[in-house]
DNA sequence: GCTCCCTGATGAAACGATTCATGAACACTT
DNA sequence: AAGTGTTCATGAATCGTTTCATCAGGGAGC
């Protein structure tokens, strides 16, 4: 339907060579020529068709990022972050989104081999990805983003989540509190584990020794939030907790609504901080306290070594880079 | 790097064309000959050229959707239903973000007709897309989402605003509210005057005429909500809105936020209903009554048109769905 | 007038798949 | 034995680009 470059070439009076020398290095065409060219290509509605581009010249301009769920965004800031590095290299960004499915993680890696990407961002879903192995041994290279710990073979890029912790529970301590509570789960994350971790660190350090209560959940869910919550309900004010410290926004979210209805007052009856500093935090009715992660930077950077490879001239080492997350300290966990 | 599928085939001992057939039409292929292809296939690696394929079957398998902002939820859950469609029907996604920049929106409506993907889902950043009108001339369909009130040459699929706002305003009617408020902006955008002109039908309906008084705001963030609660602390009790209607869900959590801190009770001393039922609604402390629009079924419904498009045997009419939205109604707009 | 160089334009050979007309091998009928 | 299918495999043509060796046509230098 669309006009081939061979059109263009009759309708312009010139060769082939000529037209895609317009196209792709202009400097070589007389000025006058080029303009006829150009005019051809107005007149025809020539769009130049990439799956030829790309199947001779042997390479395309684009790079994959597969992120755990589009709808967070924790993943939308990453994105945002990778895309800005992409437009300064000009190259173009194809997000995908797992939805935390092995299944639909393996397609879209399937997929973005054949599309023949120069290189993959990706968080997989399992700390293993099978597929990803293969893939860079084949010559794509990718970096992982919050994920790896302790991969020397390639580049990833995450945020001290063990520091996080810690930084809330100094915080917590801080304020006074001596009973803690730590919602999130499952364990079996390590996110959550290391934060977990890094509250314990907290408690560690402090002379008497704070005591800390887990509330396990299901999932990192508003609705495990509220539940926990409930938990709560059962607990006799002497020895509930007066502060927790949620693995992530969406559980304090849950948790404060929660508090809410019972009719405790946050922060004075219970303290709470969060985790991910989402844009719901701040806008909740009593501003959540949260550990930010430099999210935007995280995808920056992830690209930035993700281009450093696919450029790579043999001077490419892998690196781990680690970030550190920020308290941002509101109203939810200050008693003034 | 990778293997192609010459090397494939003088490794299985066939010719390229066989190859092809076990990758495209295996039952024309001896069992035998096929698992030795498929063999050989594995033990080198072989990854299909999708630009090839492309190239020569003349067509791919890929539609693209461009949003106003990925990490709307809104966008997210219309991508959603978009992604359902398409993988029934064996096909891939391109998600892409304009970022309510035309610039961008151009870039890649371009990068996506160079794939000569076959088909567009958009909400265009300006109500008229000067790229699209070549494009859908040029044979690649375009279907519009919450966008393209009156375009008979084209499908769309959006939501009733208007509708949306009648129901708002007659809860809070229902609810005995006599002084209402409008908190949204700017008007230029269809969704909110449309939303506003819904609320004022509801008042016109009723006896008594209740007044309505517009608190218009520079976006639909959190923040412009935040401002509108500031206005609201200039104004005598006698006089300022019982209820307000706000035209997103960012508004009325900003909205419901500074409230909280000027310390109104909400429903008590200020009802509120937003519009959008993102989770974070229902998740606020005062739990957000709020206007749900089908999101996901509305990505559905527009991919089903396009591919309905692509498929066209001739049969094809270009069709405007508009769904209906629905209340929910919470905490934050019934006193009991 | 001859060579040398320079600027622009040319056209054919890739790239890696798909497709299709053709043909080989073999089994059945009659 | 000849004819008729049927089943598989073949290999060349093709898709729309890019790339590169080649060449035409003019000046410039001697």
């Amino acid at each position: 339907m669309a006009a081939s470059i061979s059109e263009v070439a009759k309708h312009a009076g010139v060769s082939v060579g000529t037209v895609s020398n317009v196209l792709n290095r202009p400097e070589l065409v007389a000025p006058e020529t080029r303009e006829r060219v150009l005019r051809s290509i107005e007149s025809l509605d020539f769009v130049r068709n990439e799956s030829a581009r790309a199947l001779r010249a042997g390479s395309t301009r684009t790079i994959g990022l597969v992120v755990l769920d589009v709808a967070n965004p924790y993943f939308t800031d990453v994105a945002r972050g990778v895309e800005q590095v992409a437009d300064e290299n000009d190259m173009v960004v194809t997000l995908c989104n797992s939805a935390e499915d092995t299944k639909r993680e393996d397609r879209h890696l399937q997929h973005l081999e054949e599309q023949r990407v120069r290189g993959v961002l990706i968080t997989p879903v399992t700390e293993q990805c099978p597929r990803l192995e293969p893939m860079i041994a084949r010559g794509i290279p990718g970096v992982l983003v919050d994920r790896g710990s302790g991969q020397p073979n390639r580049c990833s890029v995450a945020v001290d989540d063990r520091m996080g912790g810690r930084l809330a529970g100094a915080h917590l301590i801080d304020q006074g509190h001596r009973r803690l509570g730590f919602v999130g789960g499952p364990m079996s994350i390590r996110q959550v584990s290391d934060r977990h971790a890094g509250m314990r660190d907290a408690i560690e350090a402090t002379k008497g020794l704070p005591r800390l209560r887990l509330f396990e959940q299901a999932s990192l869910s508003i609705q495990c939030g509220r539940e926990a919550g409930q938990q709560f309900d059962g607990l006799s004010e002497r020895r509930r907790p007066t502060a927790v410290f949620c693995a992530n926004d969406l559980l304090a979210l849950g948790f404060l609504q929660e508090m809410t209805r019972q009719g405790l007052r946050v922060p004075h009856d219970i303290a709470i901080v969060g985790y991910d500093d989402i844009v719901y935090a701040g806008a909740a009715a009593i501003a959540l306290s949260s550990v930010r992660q430099p999210r935007e930077q995280l995808g920056r950077a992830a690209a930035e070594l993700l281009i450093e490879e696919i450029g790579d001239d043999g001077s490419h080492r892998h690196r781990q880079v680690v970030f550190e997350p920020e308290l941002i300290v509101r109203d939810s966990s200050v008693t003034k």
